[in-house]
DNA sequence: TATTGTTATACTCTATAACTATA
DNA sequence: TATAGTTATAGAGTATAACAATA
C-alpha cells in the first residue's frame, strides 16, 4: 500500500477516523427506525423551514427526479408525508410531512444529533476551541 | 418542528455539519473512479495490512454474506479483487487486490484523504489544537 | 452439527429515456 | 419550447432462506 495520504497525526486524518466512526452509527439508527439511508436524508430535509418541492429535494440530494418520486411513493406509502400541490406552479408538488412523519423525524433527528459520550469528557476549554475550529472549517465548504 | 437537538453553536452540532459537507465529496470522487459508494468502501478494506476473508469484510461493512458475494462478483469482473482459496479452511475464501486494483484504490485513498482547503487556513496553532481534541474524542469510540 | 460461501428471490435505490401536464 | 413530475426499464445494493462444501 502506497504511504500517499497524511500520516496519522494531521489532522485531516483524526477527521476521517472520527466520519467513519460516526458514519457507522446511521445504519443502527436508521434500522431502528426501519428507514433506508436515503429515506432517513429525505425525512430530514423535508420539512425543516420551508415547504420542500419534489424538484428541490432531487437537488439536494443530488440524484434524479425519478427516484424522488419512488422515494416519495414509499414514504407517503407509510404515511410519514404528503404531496400537496403548489398553488402557484401546478406542475410543481410541495412535501410535508404528516403528524406520523415529524414524529419520526424528530426521533430521527434525536439520534442523529445526540453527541458522543466522548465529547462530554472535554474540557468546557476545549469545547470552546473545537467551536471555534469547527466554525473556521464551515466558513467556506 | 422539535428542537430537541443541540442548539447551533455546540460542538457536535458543528461536527455533524461537517460530516455532511465532507460526506457530499464521496460521491464524485467514487463516480469520478466509477465505483459505487460500497465498492469504494469495499475496496478501501481489501488490502490493507492482512488478507481478507469474505466472512470479515461482511462482517466489517455490517452487511449479509450474500451481499458480499454479489459485491465482490463485480469487482472481480472488472478485474480489481481476486478470490484465493485459504489455505488453512478449505471453506475460506480470502480476498487480494490485484495491481489494477490496488492502483484504484491509491487513486481513491488519495481524493478520500485529501485535506479540504479550509483545513490549510488554519493556524499551526489551531491544527494542534484540534490534532489533541480529536485524538481525545477517538480515544474511546 | 456448525460454519463459509453461494444461489434464489424480493425489495430498495439509482439512472436514463420517453411521456404527460403545465408554463 | 422548456420545465416538473411520472412511468418504464435496467442495474446495483441489501436482506432472508435454502443449499453445498467443509470443518
Amino acid at each position: 500500500m502506497r504511504r500517499s495520504h497524511p500520516p496519522e497525526g494531521e489532522p485531516w486524518a483524526l477527521l476521517v477516523r472520527l466520519f467513519f466512526a460516526q458514519r457507522a452509527t446511521l445504519p443502527s439508527v436508521a434500522s431502528e427506525l426501519q428507514l433506508s439511508l436515503a429515506q432517513c436524508h429525505a425525512l430530514h430535509l423535508i420539512g425543516t423551514d420551508r415547504p420542500m418541492p419534489m424538484g428541490r429535494l432531487a437537488e439536494t440530494l443530488a440524484c434524479d427526479a425519478s427516484n424522488v418520486t419512488g422515494l416519495v411513493d414509499r414514504l407517503e406509502a407509510r404515511g410519514l408525508v404528503a404531496r400537496r400541490p403548489s398553488t402557484e406552479d401546478r406542475r410543481i408538488r410541495v412535501l410535508v410531512l404528516t403528524p406520523a412523519g415529524a414524529d419520526v423525524r424528530a426521533a430521527l433527528v434525536e439520534r442523529m444529533m445526540a453527541p458522543p459520550p466522548a465529547l462530554r469528557r472535554l474540557s468546557p476549554r476545549e469545547q470552546r476551541a473545537l467551536v471555534r475550529i469547527l466554525k473556521r472549517l464551515l466558513e467556506e465548504g
